[in-house]
Formats: structure tokens, C-alpha cells, sequence
DNA sequence: CAGATAACCTGCGTGC
DNA sequence: TGCACGCAGGTTATCT
């Protein structure tokens, strides 16, 4: 159930904790997923070293030495987390845990995803750009790539509701269904506005805001709305400034208005009647 | 081509 | 307690 900021505060607890291991042996639960992770899996990867761990919209990308790299997408309910080495065995989840990662000192990386939605895939990193992945995928929204302008330009002419044209990967990678709820609510833009009748004005707030939650949820190591855990096993901070996401009913925290939820494009949108035009 | 919808899969909370 | 139903933070194939 991850967007950017989970994926982003997963890469930095990796980048703190797996970076320089090496994996020296794997485990394999129940698969498939999404994706089918590669033919020979484990053999390829023993004896790799865990480099550097990097990020793409909401793709984590754990660089290897040598030539492989391994991609992961956490779809809806996926996790990576670490297992220390006094992590009973015996709690292997075969049914939900997928790959496990053995490291040489002793702790564990588990991805585990109770829906299959998510995608690991082990490729040779040359072939990285060309993934069918990642391939469409638009700016990274806290790249100087994506501005008020860029956004103007993928709006012009477009009949889609704005809530849906900013979750579209190939317009902006990274945002998903709460931040674009709190996004449109900190910009004052209805999430069923048809993208194309936006003002220039509400393009250059929406092309503001979205950074500026994103980085703020980052700092607070993501959102917890339901059961999601970081890494670490820690909640997510940023529920605590959710303005409107799971709100309906609920007061409007600027004028008292009851916030409604919507349906747009089959997800549950939240907004502020008075507060978004 | 743009846009809308269905499908993928499982778990959990709700209401009867 | 049991059960049917709706809903879930994502992506993508397939319709119109």
C-alpha cells in the first residue's frame, strides 16, 4: 500500500542497514507474483554484495556487484523487512513470505505481500532503462523535471478528473491515492475537476504541493493509515497530518466543513467542499 | 488515441 | 459466532 514517501523511507532504512552485506543464501516461500522474478534466482545471487540501494517513483532497485540488479515493487500490501538473527525460523510465513535474503552477518531481508501485487524481479542492470517497468514512467516529482510548467503541459487538453491525471505514472511518478487527496486539499482543487479546465494558478499550486507533502512525508517516514509498518517495524508519522484522507464525516480542520468522499476513478477520494473549489 | 472499467489476490472490518 | 459484502496505500489488460 506504499507511495513514494514509504518506498523512499524503505530505501533509507536499507541504505542504513543492508548496504555492504552480502547475500549469501535465499529462501523461497509461497510465489508468484506478479511478475515471475527470474529463472535461477537463487544461485545468481549468492555471494552478491548489496552496493547501494536506489529508488525509481515506487520501484526499489537494490544494486549488486556485478552485473544484476534486483528490482521490487511493494503493490498494495507488500513489505521488506529486516529480520534480525534471533528472528525464530520457525516464523517463516510460508504463505505471505515470498523471497527471503539471507546475509552474511546473520540478519534476514523478507518480502512479504499477502496479495501478489507486488513485483521482484532479478535484471541485469544494462537493461534497467528498458524495462517494461519502468519504461513509461513520468518525472520524479522532487526533480527539478517536474515543474508548474511540465504539469501545465500534461494537463492542456486532458479530460480527466486532475486526481487521476496526477496518480497517472507516465505523468508523475510517485504519487498515489492519500497524497493525491492531501495534495488536492492543500491546493483548494476539487479531485473531480476536469484536468484540462484547471487555472493556470491551481496547476502552479498542485505543481507546489506535491513536492512539498512528499518531502514533509518522507521526514515522518510516511503515512500509517491502516497496518502499515516501516522497515523497522515503526508506524508511519505523517498519519498525524493527514488534512482529509479517511476524514469523511469528519471536520474540515480549516472551516469546520464535513469532508466527503468520492469516487473518482473507482478510489475513495477525499476533499473539503468549502476548502476546494 | 484518450478515457473508463475490469481484473489481478487476500485480509479485515462491518452489519445482519 | 458465522457469513456476505465492501473496501484496501497499485498496476495493467482490455474494452469503448
Amino acid at each position: 500500500m506504499p507511495e513514494l514517501p514509504e518506498v523512499e523511507s524503505l530505501r533509507q532504512i536499507l541504505e542504513r542497514s543492508v548496504v555492504g552485506r552480502t547475500i549469501v543464501g535465499t529462501r523461497i516461500g509461497r510465489l508468484p507474483l506478479r511478475r515471475k522474478v527470474t529463472t535461477n534466482f537463487g544461485p545468481r545471487i549468492r555471494g552478491r554484495r548489496i552496493d547501494k540501494i536506489g529508488r525509481r517513483a515506487k520501484y526499489l532497485i537494490l544494486d549488486l556487484d556485478g552485473e544484476d540488479v534486483i528490482l521490487v515493487h511493494l503493490g498494495m500490501s507488500g513489505s521488506l523487512t529486516c529480520r534480525d538473527r534471533d528472528f525464530d525460523s520457525s516464523e517463516f510465513d510460508r504463505r505471505h513470505d515470498h523471497i527471503e535474503f539471507r546475509l552474511d552477518d546473520g540478519t534476514r531481508l523478507v518480502f512479504n505481500d499477502p496479495r501478489r501485487f507486488g513485483i521482484v524481479r532479478l535484471v541485469v542492470r544494462i537493461a534497467l532503462p528498458d524495462l517494461h517497468e519502468l519504461k513509461g514512467l513520468g518525472p520524479e516529482p522532487l526533480s527539478e523535471a517536474f515543474n508548474a510548467d511540465y504539469l501545465a503541459a500534461q494537463a492542456r487538453g486532458r479530460k480527466v478528473a486532475v486526481k487521476n491525471l496526477i496518480m497517472d505514472q507516465r505523468v508523475v511518478a510517485g504519487v498515489g491515492n492519500i497524497y493525491a487527496s492531501e495534495v488536492l486539499y492543500r491546493a483548494g482543487v476539487r479531485p473531480t475537476r476536469r484536468a484540462g479546465r484547471l487555472k493556470r494558478e491551481e496547476i502552479v499550486r498542485i505543481a507546489k504541493f506535491i513536492p512539498i507533502i512528499l518531502r514533509d512525508a518522507i521526514d515522518r517516514r510516511g503515512t500509517t493509515f491502516r497496518n502499515y509498518r516501516d522497515s523497522e517495524g515503526r508506524p508511519g508519522a505523517f498519519a498525524d497530518r493527514l488534512q482529509v484522507y479517511g476524514r469523511a464525516g469528519e471536520k474540515c480542520y480549516r472551516c469546520s466543513t464535513s469532508i466527503r468522499n468520492v469516487l473518482v476513478g473507482q478510489r475513495a477520494s477525499f476533499y473539503c467542499p468549502t476548502c476546494q473549489k
